[in-house]
RNA sequence: GCGUGGAUAGCUCAGUGGUAGAGCGGCUCGUUUACACCGAGUUGGUCGGGGGUUCGAAUCCCUCUCCGCGUACCA
């Protein structure tokens, strides 16, 4: 086996594995491989932006698939992670637009037409869409890239037309002129998730006007948005309002536009709150959600006073016309002052709705627009409320369940041309409508809808329509429903929901088992990331410098279950120290030769192989439990602390003692015990820490121990360790106690290392120690002693007693001296043992106080009891002995 | 409003009824058979406030404060 080189390279080791992975197509899955004995996995990648770059929730979230992949595999399933990439419409078209623009092809969309607009996006897309993908790779994700997908591919497209008919059949979509939320930059409706509420500080705004019936009476009408007054089509009072109800059925006159001061009615509405602002609402039917519907039930004019990019039109009238909405807030109140309208304004704030990608406020406005009632609601309702598909954390499920009973119809088109178009065509003179995914035979007599269906109408068929849906493929019936779905929990509405209404409505079955939701990621302020704040680092950068397994250990560490996860690049440093660690270990190992094939005989076991074992097994058990209920952060956690605590900084450190020695055999047996640790630890790393997990794999020469059978000796194929059975363990002849044994060592050199310490001694300064056993040790044990103390010598002596004054303290294995000779200093040591009297007074009165309360004694379980009596008599022991050495000291 | 998560060491967090923990940071020492991306030691906390239940509360209950998220909104 070639030596390890004494540095990890990274670069170099990742790029080379990742071909290699991809050369023998480690990744690619086989529906014909799954059987009852070789079960299938399967997730659908939630598909980034084709626009998109790798940014850290990207790495969060594909590093906890790669995980879950990973381990599948390891555990001997048919693994299907299904990548892709998303048409993203409103993002993609705006992104390219503006590279036309800035390129000076186009000043405006129109200058190229819709036809070469689009042809330009697939041009664009080609040519940089995807780079994502590549960014995957880099972080070591194993998709399938064979089955990569896009949700504009031929096929695809395909199904999103055949569900739009089918539902258009079923009479679950419709079209309608209805309130839509209009995104004045994009120029198109967006459905209400895609509406964010943000609070604004504003004003309201005051008027009053005269009751036309009732000359000398008038109203107060309180708005904040006397812009849209030449909208206005009736005021509306609460009709159980003492102050107005009489009123109800008159006029008053409506102040703009100036030259049109139309008469509209008063109205009577139970909508209206009659404590807040004046009690008198107007009321723009065309301009507002509730107003439109006060308009319905009115049966009132619908006035639009704006043009769809949000600048007011001439109904508006000539004051108005022209000005963008907020310019003309200004101008009506302007005008309401010149007429003497006006009474007051006061700051108010309120909740605007934002368009999230544009980040303007919507504008409510009429259009006519595509819906979808949503179908296999129920079922899709219980299957989460039932638990029949699992939300970690759970109290997603609750959020789901809420959003689910209060569905609204979705409004799927949008005025864009990225995207999939409706397939509906009208005809030019009759009035009919054709809807079919093939156009009607006689296309010079039709015309085409020309919006496009919302980016989510096609990702909300991902798990199948990405698996050759409508046909019955081998992929579907292997791989569907898919085990796992992990995403964010920002798109639960926007894409969770709605996948699992699309799988029951089209595969009869939920489309996937569970969904695992990740946290947020922030920066260290808990500011979330965005590019705009600059606080998003890239994470190639990341990668570049400290490798795609520290990143992936750092981000996996520290993202525990439901919470946000606040980045910090220590933690990735973290991952690389760890790398580092590793390699370093398993360099000691190399280093000191010998095969690894090794067995392990049991009879030569010394107290710190016994307790290594054991370690190994808690660490097992607990990385196996963690992962299967997706504690992505304790199972690195408990690796981690495996690995460095335990592992390295005291077996490897007490193998010396053995390594040092003369016994061959005793030798053997160590390495062979290290061979056996680190082939465990490497594949319980490896979903973590895949790259350096391979090199190691087979730098060590473990490789060659594993059948070559699919994935030739990749570790990605090693089976998942499994703790030692009973029965090993009494091969081994593993008992619990050897742990307490191997503990009471450790602690022993603990309190040693302390006593060196608090007397200024350096650490590798090798000393006397002297041992008064309290049992007798065999001569490995007080070698392994003597190597962590770093004591030269350790006398072993059950009659020792030092000169007066010498450091000593209490072990568990008995009284450690640290003679200086010549350095004794009387005092220091009763300082010392003062302090530590103090400590052990206290603890053992605070036990004794409980101790001597009947109250508690007659109260409390006997375990507890016993638990408690047992720390008395350690405590008083010790105080004892501190008693006598104080005592000693004269 | 309603729902929901959080507040534990300087920082990030673990700890769900029985002796307050880890990592990072700080400080001290250090070229020991791998590793300074390291080792040894050490310093850090009346567990957000108040009340209650209990022999016993960081942990369970109530309440308040603050931070976050979702959702609904009144012009």
């Amino acid at each position: 086996m070639p030596e390890l080189p004494k540095t990890y390279t990274p670069a170099e080791v990742e790029e080379r594995w990742y071909q290699k992975w991809l050369d023998d197509k480690c990744f690619e899955a086989d529906p014909a491989r799954v059987s009852e004995t070789r079960p299938a996995y399967s997730i659908v990648i939630p598909p980034p932006n084709v626009t998109g770059i790798l940014t850290l929730g990207h790495v969060l979230n594909n590093t906890i698939q790669d995980i879950l992949c990973r381990r599948a595999r390891m555990l001997g399933k048919e693994v299907l992670w299904l990548p892709g990439t998303d048409h993203a419409g409103i993002a993609t078209q705006n992104v390219v637009e503006k590279t036309l623009r800035k390129q000076g092809e186009i000043r405006h969309r129109n200058d190229l037409g819709r036809e070469k607009l689009v042809e330009k996006i697939w041009e664009w897309k080609e040519k940089h869409g995807g780079i994502i993908i590549q960014q995957l790779k880099k972080l070591g994700a194993s998709c399938d890239w064979s089955r990569e997908r896009f949700t504009m591919d031929a096929d695809y497209s395909r199904c999103v037309q055949d569900v739009f008919v089918d539902l258009y059949k079923k009479g679950l979509i419709y079209r309608g002129r209805r309130m839509v939320n209009w995104c004045p930059v994009a120029l198109s409706a967006i459905s209400d998730e895609e509406v964010v509420m943000k609070p604004q500080k504003g004003f309201m705004y005051h008027f009053k006007v005269e009751v036309v019936e009732e000359p000398g009476t008038f109203l107060e009408i309180a708005t904040t948005r006397p812009e849209t007054i030449p909208g206005d089509t009736a005021v509306a009072v609460n009709p159980n309002d003492p102050r107005y109800a009489k009123l109800i059925g008159k006029h008053i006159r409506r102040p703009l536009p100036v030259e049109n001061q139309a008469e509209i009615p008063i109205v009577g509405d139970d909508h209206v709150d009659f404590e807040f602002g004046t009690g008198v609402l107007k009321v723009t039917p065309a301009h507002d959600k509730a107003d439109f519907a006060i308009g319905e039930r009115h049966n009132l004019e619908i006035i639009d006073v704006m043009h769809p990019n949000g600048t007011m039109n001439l109904i508006a009238g000539n004051d108005l016309a022209g000005l963008d909405r907020f310019a003309a807030r200004k101008k009506a109140v302007e005008l309401l002052q010149e007429s003497g309208a006006f009474v007051k304004e006061e700051p108010h704030q309120n909740n605007v709705g934002y368009s999230e990608r544009a980040d303007v406020p919507i504008e409510p406005r009429l259009s006519d627009q595509w819906f979808l009632k949503y179908p296999s609601v129920k079922e899709s309702t219980d299957v989460v409320a039932d638990g029949a598909m699992r939300f970690y954390p759970d109290r997603w499920a609750k959020v789901y369940d809420h959003w689910m009973n209060g569905l609204q119809d979705w409004c799927i088109s949008r005025q864009l041309w990225w995207g999939h178009r409706i397939p509906v065509w009208y005809h030019k003179t009759e009035d009919q409508v054709h809807c079919d995914v093939t156009p009607p035979s006689d296309p010079e007599n039709w015309e085409q809808d020309p919006d496009v269906l919302d980016t989510w109408f096609s990702s909300w068929l991902w798990p199948f329509a990405t698996m050759g849906w409508p046909e019955k493929t081998d992929s579907l019936k292997a791989f569907y429903p898919t085990t796992d779905l992990v995403t964010g929990p920002d798109i639960i509405f926007f894409w969770v929901a709605r996948m699992i209404m699309a799988g029951y409505e089209y595969m009869g079955e939920l489309p996937f088992k569970n969904v695992y939701f990740t946290g947020i990621i922030r920066d260290k302020q808990g500011k979330k990331m965005s590019k705009s704040l600059g606080n998003s680092p890239d994470p190639l950068e990341l990668i570049s410098k400290y490798s795609a397994d520290a990143l992936r250990f750092g981000i996996m560490r520290g993202a525990p279950l439901g919470q946000d996860i606040l980045f910090d690049e220590k933690n990735v440093e973290l991952g690389r120290n760890f790398c580092t660690k590793l390699w370093n270990a398993a360099r000691f190992r190399q280093m000191q030769g010998g095969s690894h094939e090794g067995e392990i005989d049991p009879t030569l076991l010394t107290t710190d192989d016994k307790w290594i074992l054991l370690r190994l097994n808690t660490a097992i058990e607990e990385v196996t439990t963690a992962l299967e209920e997706y504690r992505f952060s304790d199972a690195a956690s408990s690796l981690y602390r495996f690995f460095w605590s335990e592992y390295c900084d005291w077996y490897v450190e007490a193998c010396k003692a053995t390594l040092q020695g003369d016994d061959a055999k005793r030798q053997a047996n160590a390495l062979a015990v290290m061979d056996f640790v680190l082939g465990h630890t490497l594949r319980l790393f490896h979903p973590f820490l895949p790259f350096i997990t391979e090199e190691l794999w087979h730098g060590m020469g473990f490789s060659k121990d594993m059948p070559a059978d699919q994935g030739g000796d990749s570790i990605m194929t090693a089976p998942w360790p499994k703790p030692l059975d009973a029965d090993e363990q009494t091969h081994f002849g593993l008992l619990p106690e050897d742990e307490k044994t191997a503990n009471d060592r450790y602690e022993t050199v603990n309190l040693g290392r302390g006593l060196k310490s608090a007397f200024n001694l350096p650490g590798n300064k090798r000393v006397r120690y002297i041992l008064k056993p309290a049992n007798e040790l065999a001569e490995h044990d007080v070698e392994v002693l003597r190597i962590l103390l770093n004591a030269e010598p350790l006398d072993v002596d059950p009659a020792a007693a030092p000169a007066k004054g010498t450091p000593t303290v209490l072990t568990p294995l008995g009284e450690l001296f640290l003679p200086l000779d010549g350095l004794i200093d009387v005092e220091a040591e009763r300082a010392r043992l003062t302090k530590e009297m103090e400590k052990v007074t206290a603890e053992l009165h605070k036990v004794l106080a409980k101790l001597n309360d009947e109250n508690f004694t007659s109260k409390v379980p006997e375990k507890v009891l016993q638990d408690h009596k047992h720390r008395a008599a350690d405590w008083a022991e010790k105080k004892a002995k501190l008693k006598e050495m104080l005592a000693a000291l004269g």
